[in-house]
DNA sequence: AAAAAAATTTAGACTTGTCTAAATTTGTTA
DNA sequence: TAACAAATTTAGACAAGTCTAAATTTTTTT
């Protein structure tokens, strides 16, 4: 059993080891967070002993296959609330990510897999992010960024890198949303 | 804002008060919460501290209107949490205590008041406890203990005191529910 | 109303998660 | 590769919420 925030590390430590490589450190953990380095130290020792992650003095951690998994149920969690706050409870999608982030915590595999059943097994959150499934697989697309595709190639927008409130409502504006063809 | 500790507080007080009269003792929320006697009087003095209870040494304490009204808003938010678990997520209403625990701590005004507008403004929840509306105002009706109901008397089922799991899957065997003619 | 029992509070300690400041290690640059 | 800079860790402190054991107050009993 996690705490609050234990929960919230293993969660920054997946994020942050999907968009590099190798070990993750120190600092990266304590900006994500907005924690001191110090303060991420301290719960990397608290991680590694509980064999959540695998720590290394001075050389960042790396999560073991038992803090995947946590971290998978994390976020599945967090993208079924906001799938949730969206499509029932007339919340924008700039809206839900504060909400989720108290509601990722909550502890009830029944809760969580009733919520799944009433939103009809989605496979995608509203920012367009794949929802890990009861076990925790989620399938992930070849993406490119907008910036990056060719003039005149069609696409398809599947999500958005920046989730900033003003950007995306920048985006609705311009009436792009998820599926939107580009 | 409060912590997650003192919303416990707040609506064991408040839950105390209603089924007695008079300031509530130290040792009755020490078995409500589940905590020593000289936690909860280091408690008092922080709730005290914030204008949420009025606390005299050795005389207990007493909700402060500030305190009542924090005090139903979490009570609106557990009661609206059951129904919803019920009604949407296939809870029975033996099952939903602990979850709702959980999710009355979710601070989002906007996700209390549509989750109510998404529910069509119940006013009781699954047990039959009144649910308060927005405005924190809630109706309460004349009940009294089935054990004195005169024979021959015809009533409704509204409520049940007893929430333990076994007591409401007895009552579910008998077919007794909300409503129930008696 | 004095003694005994029960309830409550105080004092001091512990845990979790955080911080600052100082020390150490790693990496980078000249 | 020596010196500097950046990253990381250690040491010691603090706040919140809890506990145990001892002291105090209130209530009950005789």
């Amino acid at each position: 059993m996690q705490t609050l925030s234990t929960e919230d590390y293993l969660k920054a430590i997946y994020h942050v080891s999907q968009s590099s490589s190798g070990a993750v450190a120190t600092t990266s953990i304590a900006k994500q967070i907005g924690a001191k380095p110090s303060s991420v130290t301290d719960m990397f020792k608290k991680l590694s002993d509980q064999n959540l992650v695998k720590y290394q003095k001075y050389q960042g951690v790396s999560l073991t296959s038992e803090g995947i998994k946590t971290a998978l149920r994390i976020i599945r969690k967090h993208r079924l609330w906001e799938s949730f706050l969206v499509s029932h409870l007339n919340f924008n999608w700039d809206e839900v990510h504060q909400v989720a982030e108290q509601l990722e915590h909550i502890q009830s595999e029944k809760l969580t897999n009733e919520l799944e059943r009433f939103l009809d097994y989605p496979t995608h959150d509203p920012h367009g992010d794949p929802i890990p499934n009861r076990a925790l697989f989620m399938k992930t697309y070849n993406k490119i960024l907008l910036t990056e595709l060719p003039v005149n190639k069609e696409g398809v927008c599947v999500g958005v890198k920046d989730n900033s409130s003003d950007f995306l409502r920048y985006l609705d504006r311009r009436q792009i949303g998820i599926g939107t063809p580009l």
